[in-house]
DNA sequence: TCTTGACCTTGCAGTAACTTTAAGGTTTAT
DNA sequence: ATAAACCTTAAAGTTACTGCAAGGTCAAGA
C-alpha cells in the first residue's frame, strides 16, 4: 500500500510518516519502477502503535523504546510498566504546573476591572511579583 | 549593572537574557570600553516582568504584547483582561488533554502485571487501539 | 493522444524557546 | 604573572513536526 493509505489507516499525516521514516521509526520497502514507498501490514501496525503512543503522551524517543519492547518477545512486563509509571509521574508534575498557572491566571483576571481605564490589576501584579523591589 | 546581576535579580539565566535581547525584548546599553551590556533599573524591570509572565504561562510573543501594554499609559484594562481570559481557556484545554493522557496511562499501568513475563497489557493496548484491525 | 488532477518524490526552511559548544577577550584577586 | 571568573559572538542542537518548491508518475476522460 502507498503512503496515503498508510497515513489514513494510522491516522498520521503522510508528511509525518515520511518524517518517521527519516528518523528510523519505520522502514517501508520501495517499489522498483517509481520509487514510491510500499507499506506492509507490519509497517502499518508500527505506525498505528506510534500514533497510539503519541496520543497517550509519549515522546518519539519513548515511543521508540516502547516499539522495541513491542517487537521483543523476551520483554518483561515489569520493564514496560516502569516506563509507564515514570511517564505518569512526569505527567502529574506537568499537570501540577499547569494548574498553578491556571490559579494565577484566574486570580489575575478576577482582580481586573476590565474597563476603559488604564489601571490594571493584571499588569500591576506581573510587574510587582518576582524580582520586584530591587534597588 | 552587568548581565550576571540582571540575571540573578530577574531569575532568568544570563543566556536567556541574551536571547531576549536578540529578539528585541530588552535593549540594554553597552559600555564603550569593553562592549559589556549595561542594564538599567528599567531594563531589569522588564526582565522581571518577562520572567513573571513566563511563569504564568505566557509565550514570548504574548509576553511581548503584555510588555507593550505594561508600558502603554493609554491601555484599557479590558484589553489586558481579554488576553488573560483567552490564555485561561487555552490552558484549560491543555489541562484537559493532559488529564485524558493521565487517565489512559493510569489504566494501562493498572492492567499490567509488571512481572518477569513478556505478556503485557500495556503493549497489547497500544497495539490494539487506534487503527488496529485493518486488513 | 493529450491533458488534467491527484498522487508521489526530494530537499530545504521555518517553528518555540531556549541550551550547548567553541573560541576568545576582560577583570579581579592573589 | 597567572588563574578564576566574568564577558563577548556565532553557530549548532533540541522536539516533532509543517510548509513549500520543483518536479516525476498515474489514472481517467475527451
Amino acid at each position: 500500500m502507498n503512503i496515503s493509505q498508510a497515513a489514513k489507516i494510522s491516522g498520521l499525516p503522510a508528511q509525518t510518516v515520511r518524517y518517521y521514516e527519516s528518523i528510523g521509526l519505520v522502514s517501508p520497502a520501495r517499489m522498483a519502477h517509481n520509487g514510491y514507498r510500499s507499506f506492509s501490514k507490519s509497517d502499518v501496525d508500527r505506525l498505528c502503535f506510534l500514533k497510539q503512543a503519541k496520543t497517550t503522551g509519549f515522546s518519539l524517543e519513548e515511543s521508540r523504546d516502547l516499539l522495541a519492547l513491542y517487537e521483543n518477545a523476551d520483554r518483561r512486563s515489569q520493564h514496560v510498566k516502569q516506563l509507564v509509571l515514570d511517564k505518569l509521574s512526569r505527567l502529574d508534575q506537568q499537570i501540577e504546573e499547569l494548574m498553578a498557572m491556571r490559579q494565577t491566571l484566574s486570580e489575575l483576571a478576577e482582580g481586573c476591572q476590565g474597563d476603559e481605564q488604564p489601571n490594571c490589576h493584571i499588569i500591576n501584579q506581573l510587574a510587582e511579583q518576582g524580582g520586584a523591589g530591587h534597588e
